[in-house]
DNA sequence: TCTGGGGTCCTAGGACCC
DNA sequence: TCTGGGGTCCTAGGACCC
């Protein structure tokens, strides 16, 4: 134990924090039932497989990936469930909350973790504080670090999960590096690892150790910031508030068996491009660039973009632009295994005020409004564009009518 | 694992200009 | 121009993260 009247300025210059959910998807299941509690849990994902799983379910053998098949097998008591995205993101919301009583340079950095700068006297209570909230009030454990970067800060709270409370203050980062294989550290992967270890370089402290010269003579930027977080310098800011926001929406999906069939292919870049808006419009965004991709059997891609007339999230905006590319990209003796839609140029969507005078929009906006309306009340994509029908067979018929800007919807 | 899905950032190299 | 040395802007793609 630290004298309690030692100044902490010296240990930690800044304060930088790190909150991380212990295996969040299985812990917000758990929180919302109960009488789950002590057992293993398994939330599964896309095509059947472990997203994320309780400490009881990775104690019996089940991993991350594992088909859902398998895990039955190995484990027949064990619970799956489906996974409810918007619930895990209601947690994330009042995890947010309530570091942010404490701090207002709170970073979002994902659905279960976050950033934080604290600048009080004493941060290592401060973390003690935040962490015991999060636990009482959300009944979800978190991981928490302290340090004085946020690189170290992550490897402070991925130190000891779960529940895991490690604070590093400044000269204390050999004993905590010393363990942590290199490609464990936050922005190193597998290419640079493996660069690392033909070097001779296997632990966090041996890259920590190299002299400067070194890092700057062999490696890029991203990894020279690395190595300078690692050894106490703060490189990487807290991006609270505006920073933070999302740059870009996407949707891609892979379809099985590929095809050649251009009407298909049409069909399922059109809904990612409904999908993609549907997600810009409940966050009240809208974009400007449009990029589009079509991805071949054999990984080729052919990419496409264009400038849309205006900010908008309307789908039929966005078709619109995407068709005549698509018409020019679309080859027919090309097997086609995916498409992808990426909105960029996001920016929040500006008042009605601003928009006065411009009938086109205020239309567009008026039927989408009334089309995510009808997707809350009977699920997403109960409307959707006629195009993107063609990846709808098997869905039960419904009447058709027919909408303006939409064309035919069923 | 024969290769999911949603994001961000950086860099090498070509085009173009002086 | 038989040609040196820059800047700048753009794009394709790599690398990484959750």
């Amino acid at each position: 134990m630290r004298a309690v009247t030692k100044d902490l300025s010296d240990t930690y210059p800044r304060a930088i924090v790190h909150v991380d959910g212990d295996a969040f998807f299985a812990s917000c299941e758990v929180a919302k039932n109960p009488t789950l509690r002590g057992k293993p849990v398994v939330v599964g994902g896309l095509r059947g497989i472990a997203v994320a799983l309780t400490y009881e379910a990775k104690a019996r053998g089940v991993v991350r990936g594992m088909p859902v098949f398998q895990i039955k097998k190995l484990c027949p008591e064990v619970v799956i469930l489906p996974g409810n995205y918007e619930f895990y993101d209601q947690i994330a919301q009042r995890m947010y909350a309530i570091v942010r009583r404490y701090t207002s340079e709170v970073e979002e950095y994902s659905i279960d973790e976050c950033f934080a700068e604290l600048y009080d006297a004493d941060p290592e209570m401060i973390v003690r504080s935040i962490q015991a909230d999060l636990m009482a009030e959300l009944g979800v454990s978190f991981s928490v670090g302290l340090a004085t970067t946020k690189v170290l800060a992550k490897v402070a709270s991925k130190f000891k999960k779960p529940k895991g409370l490690v604070c590093i203050p400044q000269g204390a980062e050999a004993q905590y590096l010393t363990d942590v294989s290199v490609g464990k550290v936050w922005g190193i992967g597998p290419a640079t690892a493996q660069k690392l270890n033909r070097a001779g370089v296997r632990t966090a402290l041996e890259f920590a150790a190299l002299p400067e010269w070194r890092v700057r003579e062999g490696f890029a930027k991203p990894h020279v910031d690395l190595w300078r977080e690692l050894n106490g310098e703060p490189v990487f800011a807290v991006h609270s508030g505006k920073q933070g926001m999302q740059k870009s929406i996407a949707a891609t999906r892979t379809f099985r068996p590929p095809t050649k069939d251009k009407a298909l292919v049409f069909a399922y870049l059109v809904k990612n491009i409904e999908e993609a808006c549907r997600r810009a419009r409940a966050h009240g965004l809208e974009a400007r660039h449009l990029f589009f991709f079509l991805k071949s059997q054999e990984f080729q891609y052919r990419r496409f973009e264009a400038t849309l007339v205006r900010h908008t999230s309307a789908t039929s905006a966005v078709v619109a632009a995407a068709r005549p590319l698509f018409e020019r990209a679309f080859s027919t003796d090309v097997l086609y295994r995916a498409t992808g839609v990426t909105l960029s140029g996001v920016q929040p969507k500006i008042g009605q005020s601003a928009l006065f005078g411009d009938i086109d929009a205020e239309r567009e906006n008026l039927v989408f409004e009334t089309v995510d309306q009808v997707g809350r009340q009977f699920g997403a994509h109960t409307l959707f564009l006629a195009p993107s029908l063609e990846v709808r067979k098997g869905v039960t018929e419904k009447p058709h009518f027919t909408l303006p800007y939409l064309g035919e919807v069923r």
